[in-house]
DNA sequence: GATGAATGAGTATTCATTCAT
DNA sequence: AATGAATGAATACTCATTCAT
């Protein structure tokens, strides 16, 4: 059978992703205290498989932040692309933060990241610096909120942290042992940040 | 032989707030993986010492969290019995999770500690029922509020969340790389459940 | 990738022997204070190689204590195969016992595993259990000899007691100091059993 | 009140008989696995105080051991002095060990202490040679019962170990979960050392 | 590539021993 | 003397990582 280097690779990334989506599922379930072994176990593979696509645990942790901040980025930048009201962009943000399951996954396991030192400083750098440029994303979104007059006054970066937070937060509530938030949720929410 | 049982039990008592303190702190740095080393040496004391007063990590683990719930309710019952109008109440609340540094750490602990299965259910289930315990304080704040005008309409019970969730997520933004939130931060805040 | 599950078992097998081996002889000579690295170096492995294979210092004692039971038990059972008199029998039986090295080392680290709380209740239950049914085994012999003229008189299982003991405890003289059995000990002990 | 150097001599001899009385029963019970404070709470002190009156944990395992040895000479040396049929001074030797308790669990401690390296060979020896001394006294037992025939031929000193091999093994019984020797067990025992 | 056996650094916990009171 | 707080050496066990097959 011919090679077929572009195939090869393309199916070399396709285990890569299986192995970070079982990555994602079982660091947000059990935390930092994940086995390498949990989540070879998850993807149906063995440990020593893990190894021939990701150098060390640290590196697929790393990869699993910054996966989930590119898709929240992604988001943001879909609601800017938008058109029509601001208070649309805001609904289509928190429902589909709220509704897409790993992202309360991706938050956990990066707050928790940021809150030891597995990471080393350069890579938490990373991840913040990852953070502000969607933070910079989502002030945009207020700015021109505030313009169309559907978002209150007041320092655009402050109210960009606590709508971010608002946000990243609720879909702990499961978690938390409080109920699954709702579209009356979203509502409230919204009303929140209105002027 | 202890020449002054009282004295003795009030020393034992007061060591044992010192790990406590220690491990909140230890806790809050460097997370779930903390060692029971880190916990002894920041309190300058042996491992072997740690032992005499509790009987494992865990058992560290949810007195710390246990008493960050407590201190946290009796904020809120401080609120509760003040004079005046809701706002200040809330002001008064956001202020005090804000300032005082243990609150970020205590709040970042437990989320960590559902977030694994460090603990087991039981445990789980009685933090849990703290913060729920809480969160019924939050909400007759929320209600006086709404009859008094100076807190918008709607489920109180959801209200209540959305503003725990500000205050707490709030406390954790210079970890997150943010700038520490301001008493213009409070004010934001404090319009946000405004009518 | 296994490419020969059935050589893989048996390789898994095997070195799972080899452990079991190593630890008779070490727990024979350290006793219950034994430690596992002890264990993993009269077997030459690392000590996390021995966790591969036995789950703790515990199930690999009970293991242990297990084939030196069933060893005994075989030897009982082979003895009553044999065809001519009794005495004959308990010749090989005594024979084997005090020959074969292993089995003074297993009878001791029974004895001591039964003396201390190492092992829970359901444990010392299965292995007096293991030792009733080798008892059994042996009043039959005594019943068939006292039948056959070679054994005295006298309540079978008692006189089994008696034997067991005798032939048990001899296995430790070499422990005890004593010089080791010999023939000559044996025909003493075959005797003592006579009418 | 004036001193009475005799009187605090005696106290501290009776206090030390006590710790030792706890140490012989805690052994027995739980091997040499025995902790200091299991000791000190049996005998109702605290570890503490069993320091005032042993070096080591080590020391009280001797001491326990020494005594076990010495009561069982005692034993032997009555026996000898007996008058009457050498008959009469087995059943004495075998009722006594078989009824004092204290009997059994000296004999284990002793068994185990020999088993492990938690002793260092000078101390090995101090017992092997008084365990060998009361050997001899046994054996002086052996032969006068050979000279008015009230025991089988035979070496002495194998015949000897062997007495002692069964009562001391008896001693165990009821640990190895078979019913305690009875006075049938003792007629039994003593029919098989008869000619 | 894939597997899992093997290693050993790392960690929680225990407990003999010391010593201030 | 008596107590028990404190220490730290010792030890069972885990798990990331390597590597022979």
């Amino acid at each position: 059978m011919p090679r077929n280097p572009l195939r090869d690779q393309q199916a070399r990334e396709e285990r890569r992703r299986q192995i970070l989506d079982a990555a994602a599922g079982v660091f947000a379930r059990r935390g930092l205290l994940t086995k390498i072994d949990d989540i070879a176990a998850e993807a149906g593979r063995s440990h020593g498989h893990v190894y021939g696509y990701f150098k060390s645990k640290e590196d697929i942790l790393m990869a699993v932040i910054q996966r989930g901040q590119e898709a929240y980025g992604e988001n943001l930048r879909a609601a800017l692309a938008m058109e029509g009201p601001a208070a649309d962009k805001f609904r289509f943000i928190a429902a589909s933060a709220l509704s897409r399951e790993s992202s309360a996954d991706s938050y956990m396991v990066l707050l928790q990241a940021i809150f030891t030192d597995l990471l080393d400083e350069e890579q938490k750098t990373a991840i913040r610096e990852r953070g502000l440029a969607n933070r910079k994303l989502l002030v945009k979104l207020i700015e021109a909120g505030q313009r169309d007059g559907s978002v209150m006054s007041g320092d655009p970066v402050q109210l960009a942290t606590l709508f971010a937070t608002l946000i990243q937060n609720l879909m702990l509530h499961e978690t938390r042992g409080y109920a699954p938030p709702s579209e009356e949720t979203i509502n409230l929410l919204l009303r929140m940040i209105a002027p």
